[in-house]
RNA sequence: GCUCCCAUCGUCUAGCGGUCCAGGACGCAGCCCUCUCAAGGCUGAGACACGGGUUCGAUUCCCGUUGGGAGCGCCA
C-alpha cells in the first residue's frame, strides 16, 4: 500500500512475542511499506502482568525478525516519536485517558459504576448458571448526580454508555458483519485502578496517533462494535478493520502459551517411575502445581525441566524458534504465508512460496488475505528453514551461527576458529536450524564427543562389522594402518588412501567406508568420510578405531 | 448456553461460473544418483464436508446441516 497508511502493533507486554503477534507485526509492517508509517505502542495497561523486562524482550524479537517500527519505543536505533504522537507505553498517557473519560461523563456518553468484582463475579456465575451470558444492568434507580458526588470519593469504574442500536462492523477481509444490541453492553473504559481498559485505551491512541488501518487477530472480531460506537461517540473516524485468521497448534486447538506447561505436565503424568514428579517437589511452586492443574510454572523453570526430562517444548513464541535456530526470514517467510498468498507463480511456473520481507513489503495487500484459521506446519517451517540455510554462502551461515552459539551454546565458541570453519562447511547442508549445527544429535555430532564417549550403534555393528566376508572388522584393522601412513590428513587424501584399499581387496568402496564410519562415528550415517575423519584427526581417528576393533567383537 | 467467524489433498494453500478427470508447497511412498546421510533428479498416492437450490453449466453464488474455531472480564 503506501503513502497515506499508518499501522500499528500494539502488544501488552506479558511475555515473550507469540507468533500469532508477529504474523500481525509483519502484516501490519508490510502494509505500510512504501511511504506509510509503522508504530509499536505497548499496551501495559493490565499493571500486574506488564513488565518491563517483557516489553523489552517484544522490542528485541521484532528487531531480530527484522520489523521496523517509524515510531515508537527507541531501540538499538529504531523508533523515536517524529510527530510527537507519544508516549507509546499506555501508562503513560493516563492524563490522555482522562481527559477523554470527563468529556464523556460530562456528556453523559459515560457514568460512574460501583458494583464491587466480587458482585459483578457472582453475577456472572449466576447467569453461567442459567445457562446464559452476563449482560451488564444499567442501576434501575439511576441518579446522575448522585452517581457523580459518589464519583469523587469512592472507588469505582467508569462505564461507556453503549447505544441502543445494532453496528454493523465492515471488515476488509470478513466483509460486512452485524452486532445486535442485545449482544453489545455497557463496558468498562476505565478501571478501579484508573488505568483504561484495553478498548478504552486502543480507540484513543490509534485516533490520536493517526492509525489508519487496524490489524489483529481475529478472537478480537466481537470487540470490534465497542470500538467502533466508542469511536462515534468521541467524535473519531473508524479505520480500516483487518481482522486475520488465527494461527493453530498442529492439531487445531488454540495456539498458547500454556501448551508449554501443558506439555510439561503429560511428561511428568506419563513417567511411572515417579522420578520427574520428585524433581517437581525441588522446584519453586512444584508442589502447589502437582496438586493444581490450573497451574503453571515460571516459564524459566518449564524450559529448564523440559531439557533435563527430554520434552520437546512447543514453539509458540518467536524466542523459542530463535532458540531452535531457525532464520528470521524464515520465520518471516513461513508466517506471512500463513493466511496470505502472494498469487503469484516463480520462474518455474510454481505458485511462489519462498520470499524476504522486501517482497513482502512490496507484494503484500489485505485483498489476498485468507479467512480461515490456519495450522502451524513445524516439518514445513524446518524444510524451508534448511533450504535458506543451504543456500547460504559458507561464510554467511558461519556468520549467523556463531551469533546464535554466541546466544545459546558459548561452549561451541571456546572451541578454536579454524576448527568450527571447517565443522560449520561439513554440517552446513545437513542442517534444519543452526542449532542441529551444534548439537550432539546433529549431523556433526560425532565430533563434539570424546572419543570414549562414543556409543557404538548396535544395529551398524552388527552389519557393518560382523558380516562381510572378509568381515568388516578385519579391513577395518587394514584401514587404520592405511590411514596411519597417509601423509597429509585432508579428506582428499584420506578418501583416495580409503579407495586404493578398496580396490586391493577387490571390495565396494562402502565395504571399507562404512566400518570406518561406524569405528569413527559411532552409527552407519555421517557426512562423506574424508571430510568426517579430517575433522577428528588423525589421532582421535586412530583411538576411535583401536577402542571399536576392542569392544565391537 | 448465547453471539460471531470459517470450511479445497494429512498440513499450508492456488482457484474469484465453463480454462479443473482441481495446480503448487511441506510431509509420505517408490525409483535414479551414491561410501552412509543430506542435497539433487524423476515418478506416484492424496482434497472441492454433506444436502438442497440458482444457472445451459457449479470448487466457485444462495440457504440449511455437519464439522472446526473464536468471543461472552475492572485480560489484552
Amino acid at each position: 500500500m503506501g503513502p497515506g497508511v499508518t499501522t500499528r502493533f500494539a502488544p501488552s507486554p506479558t511475555g515473550h512475542l507469540h507468533v500469532g503477534g508477529a504474523r500481525t507485526a509483519l502484516y501490519s509492517w508490510a502494509l505500510a511499506q512504501g511511504g506509510g508509517r509503522f508504530l509499536l505502542r505497548i499496551e501495559d495497561t493490565d499493571r500486574a502482568r506488564s513488565s518491563e523486562s517483557a516489553a523489552r524482550g517484544i522490542l528485541e524479537d521484532l528487531a531480530w525478525l527484522g520489523i521496523r517500527w517509524d515510531e515508537g519505543p527507541a531501540f538499538e536505533g529504531i523508533g523515536g516519536d517524529p510527530r510527537g504522537v507519544g508516549p507509546f507505553f499506555q501508562t503513560e498517557r493516563l492524563p490522555i485517558y482522562d481527559r477523554c473519560i470527563e468529556t464523556l461523563v460530562a456528556q453523559d456518553r459515560a457514568y460512574p459504576a460501583f458494583e464491587t468484582p466480587d458482585e459483578l463475579d457472582g453475577l456472572r456465575s449466576e447467569a453461567q448458571r442459567r445457562g446464559g451470558a452476563f449482560r451488564y444492568q444499567r442501576p434501575a434507580d439511576w441518579n446522575r448526580d448522585a452517581a457523580l458526588a459518589r464519583m469523587a470519593r469512592e472507588p469505582h469504574v467508569v462505564r461507556f454508555r453503549m447505544p441502543r442500536e445494532p453496528v454493523i462492523v465492515v471488515d476488509t477481509v470478513l466483509g460486512e458483519i452485524a452486532f445486535g444490541e442485545e449482544q453489545l453492553d455497557d463496558f468498562v473504559l476505565r478501571k478501579r485502578d484508573g488505568v483504561p481498559t484495553y478498548h478504552f485505551g486502543v480507540v484513543v491512541d490509534d485516533e490520536r496517533m493517526g492509525v489508519t488501518h487496524v490489524l489483529r487477530g481475529q478472537e478480537h472480531l466481537g470487540n470490534t462494535p465497542r470500538h467502533v460506537a466508542l469511536q462515534r461517540a468521541l467524535g473519531f473516524r473508524t479505520p480500516v478493520y483487518a481482522h486475520v485468521p488465527l494461527i493453530l497448534n498442529a492439531d487445531g486447538s488454540k495456539l498458547s502459551k500454556r501448551d508449554k506447561d501443558r506439555a510439561v505436565r503429560e511428561a511428568v503424568e506419563a513417567d511411572a517411575s515417579g522420578r520427574k514428579r520428585e524433581r517437581i517437589l525441588g522446584v519453586e511452586g512444584g508442589r502447589a502445581w502437582l496438586d493444581d492443574e490450573s497451574r503453571q510454572l515460571e516459564p524459566r523453570i518449564v524450559s529448564e525441566l523440559a531439557d533435563e526430562f527430554g520434552v520437546e517444548l512447543p514453539m509458540i513464541e518467536v524466542e523459542d524458534f530463535r532458540r531452535a535456530g531457525v532464520l528470521p526470514q524464515v520465520l518471516c517467510n513461513y508466517l506471512a504465508l500463513l493466511g496470505w498468498s502472494p498469487g503469484e507463480k516463480d520462474a518455474e511456473g510454481r505458485d511462489l512460496e519462498r520470499f524476504d520481507n522486501a517482497y513482502l513489503a512490496a507484494h503484500f495487500t489485505l485483498e489476498r488475505v485468507g479467512r480461515g484459521n490456519a495450522r502451524f506446519d513445524r516439518e514445513k517451517l524446518l524444510a524451508f528453514d534448511q533450504d535458506a540455510i543451504a543456500k547460504l554462502s559458507e561464510e554467511e551461515f558461519f556468520e549467523s551461527w556463531s551469533a546464535w552459539c554466541a546466544r545459546y551454546s558459548p561452549r561451541m565458541r571456546e572451541r578454536d576458529e579454524a576448527w568450527r570453519r571447517r565443522y560449520a562447511a561439513m554440517v552446513r547442508t545437513r542442517c534444519r536450524t543452526l542449532a542441529d549445527a551444534a548439537s550432539p544429535r546433529g549431523p556433526g555430532g560425532f565430533a563434539l564427543l570424546p572419543d570414549d564417549a562414543l556409543v557404538y550403534d548396535e544395529a551398524a555393528v552388527a552389519k557393518w562389522l560382523r558380516k562381510g566376508d572378509p568381515p568388516g572388522r578385519a579391513l577395518l584393522a587394514e584401514a587404520r594402518d592405511a590411514l596411519r601412513g597417509v601423509a597429509s590428513f585432508e579428506p582428499e587424501p584420506i578418501e583416495a588412501a580409503v579407495r586404493k584399499l578398496a580396490e586391493s581387496r577387490g571390495q565396494g568402496l562402502g565395504k571399507v567406508a562404512q566400518p570406518l564410519r561406524v569405528a569413527a562415528t559411532g552409527g552407519a550415517v555421517s557426512p562423506p568420510l574424508g571430510e568426517t575423519l579430517a575433522i577428528l584427526g588423525r589421532d582421535a581417528v586412530l583411538r576411535r578405531i583401536d577402542r571399536c576393533l576392542a569392544e565391537c567383537r
